[in-house]
DNA sequence: CTGAAAGCGCTAACAA
DNA sequence: TTGTTAGCGCTTTCAG
């Protein structure tokens, strides 16, 4: 029972009097194959409970239908949500996908894309680690003629399709609630400038504050990593500070979270000492005590217009047009927040 | 520099005025082939830049290096944890791993396993869905002749090589530590019966209360699926109940926050009236107020000795033992159940 | 130490 | 409508 030799095409074809590449037609459901034929092979290959050997057909025809996708941290509601995504849509496409997790290295991530390319997948969709500066691994995607969709963290000199929301507006969407709460002096916990969507957000908060002619002081925004300990550390060095703000804007709902501790560590009642909005709606932020304010980022979309656009380009590989497609966001008001 | 076609074994072999099976034997540092031409070989091959296709060596030689590893749901600590150390050490090995998660339900369990068995994988590393109750697409894997691993939720009549805690034990580190702080009506909220690893907290609890002389009703055990929403709706059922216990034993960390929400909802003193443990030490049980103990499964070295059991079994091909290794756990005791 | 030749399982021209 | 043939890129006997 373990070493029963597994059937091949040929197998089928001696079976039938055929010729393998008979069987082979048959079972692609070429057209120039007759029904009866079709049938009666299909009724074999059950019968020899064949199983088609995705190795030597993918090396032959130079097509893995493998897809690739790696996220920062598999831990997070929102790259989990677009992974699935991506997954419905590309499975309903014949494609099976490969989930790697880069854990926010640089290293990691180079690692992944290696064995990506090794394994010969036919794209890749990805979005990348906080600590990547260097965009030759993903240069190098492209180089080898496999195709790339990044989202929500990709860079726009990498000219490839991409998907995400609109980062400077979504800024602009806290900013004017915040100050709609009364809120003058506001903060900002915010991501590494190097990463574009971070470098947006912190735009948007910029130019959203001088709209409302507030004033936008430079150690008010801190750049970090976004993990819990991240938003901990500098909400306290925010408290510590000369003058405290009245409202803080945390890129990223982790450091949101810390932030939030460390504020009720301190007896500062949320919202009406200090009102706290995050980024992404994690799901924990509608569960902590008060709930967390924050962005909506679409992760259901994000994930399907991503496969979506790797099928595209499987579909015209010459096409040249670079699509970058721009999602709305939605501010999700909580107590956090709300000074009612 | 996109069609820039990939270089082969063939070209490099030109490029030297050799075969191309000495420069696939050079590549590959077999021994009967000198130092000078292995030299002169993998020169010309970064030269080229040369990458070996991956898919006619794994079709040759029978074997792709790829494992895939299949766990309930990436969204979780214990589970994603547990994947990267099966990664670590298998990345170490020379293989690849594919990741994909079941999101508890069969039918997904079930297509996944029809992927990794058509990519080929020479191995399944695996803890099942919640939902698998029909070991059928397990002895699949088997009989297909791929090795197959499972962790944590794994049932002993597949016969497999096994990596968990003790899941017996474990219970009566929760049981005991909660007479000592004096709780005597211990309620337990548990995962299903059919899931082996709940059976035996479920067993555990039991044989533990009896220990204690402690009377075990019934109607304070309860099967569910543990996630928030199930710890918010049984809780609530507990509260309502004819009597209410004085401490609640959680299989799962998630039914526990729920727990404690609607715990804390209805004004109730915690640990002192209700005393609170989970399972699994998710991160997020350190950050809830009260922090939240929990049993600590020894995560890092499920992966690994999971990753080795595979690797193991790949040396020993016809080795009939089959291993079941049984980790300690730990207790970990937070304010939800320490009553000074 | 290196070469020749066959073949892993499947597909795709081209022929018949 | 089916068969013939060649070959994807690599490994592996077996010869030299």
């Amino acid at each position: 029972m373990e070493n029963k030799k597994k059937s091949t095409i040929k197998d089928i074809a001696a079976a039938l009097g055929l010729t393998p590449s008979a069987v082979s037609k048959a079972l692609n459901n070429h057209p120039r194959i007759s029904e009866k034929t079709k049938l009666a092979v299909k009724e074999v290959a059950v019968e020899l409970d064949y199983q088609p050997n995705y190795l030597s057909s993918a090396l032959r025809k130079g097509k893995s239908n493998l897809v690739g996708v790696i996220i920062p941290r598999v831990n997070s509601h929102f790259f989990s949500s677009v992974m699935e995504n991506i997954e419905k849509v590309l499975n309903l496409n014949g494609y099976s996908i490969i989930m790697t997790q880069s854990n926010e290295l640089f290293a990691k991530e180079c690692q992944e894309i290696d064995t990506l390319l090794k394994i010969q997948v036919d794209g890749i969709i990805a979005s990348m680690a906080n600590e990547t500066t260097d965009l030759g691994y993903y240069e190098k995607i492209k180089s080898k003629g496999t195709e790339l969709v990044m989202f929500d963290r990709g860079e726009e000199e990498l000219n490839v399709d991409y998907v995400g929301i609109d980062d400077y507006k979504s800024s602009h969407l806290v900013v004017d609630h915040l100050v709609a709460q009364n809120c003058r002096r506001i903060a900002h916990i915010a991501g590494f400038k190097h990463i574009r969507i971070y470098k947006e957000r912190i735009r948007g908060y910029q130019d959203a504050l001088e709209k409302w002619n507030l004033k936008t002081e430079d150690n008010w925004i801190v750049e970090c990593n976004l993990r819990i300990e991240d938003g901990r550390r500098i909400m306290q060095q925010l408290l510590d500070g000369p003058e405290r703000p009245d409202a803080v804007y945390v890129a990223g709902d982790m450091a949101a979270l810390g932030a939030l501790q460390v504020l009720l560590e301190n007896k500062i009642k949320v919202p009406d000492e200090i009102a706290l909005i995050g980024f992404s709606d994690e799901p924990f932020t509608s569960l902590t005590q008060p709930s967390i304010s924050t962005i909506n980022q679409n992760s259901d979309q994000i994930g399907k217009l991503a496969a979506e656009a790797f099928l595209d380009r499987v579909k015209n590989p010459k096409s040249k047009t670079i699509n970058r497609i721009i999602l709305e966001s939605e501010l999700i008001v909580r107590q956090s927040s709300k000074r009612v």
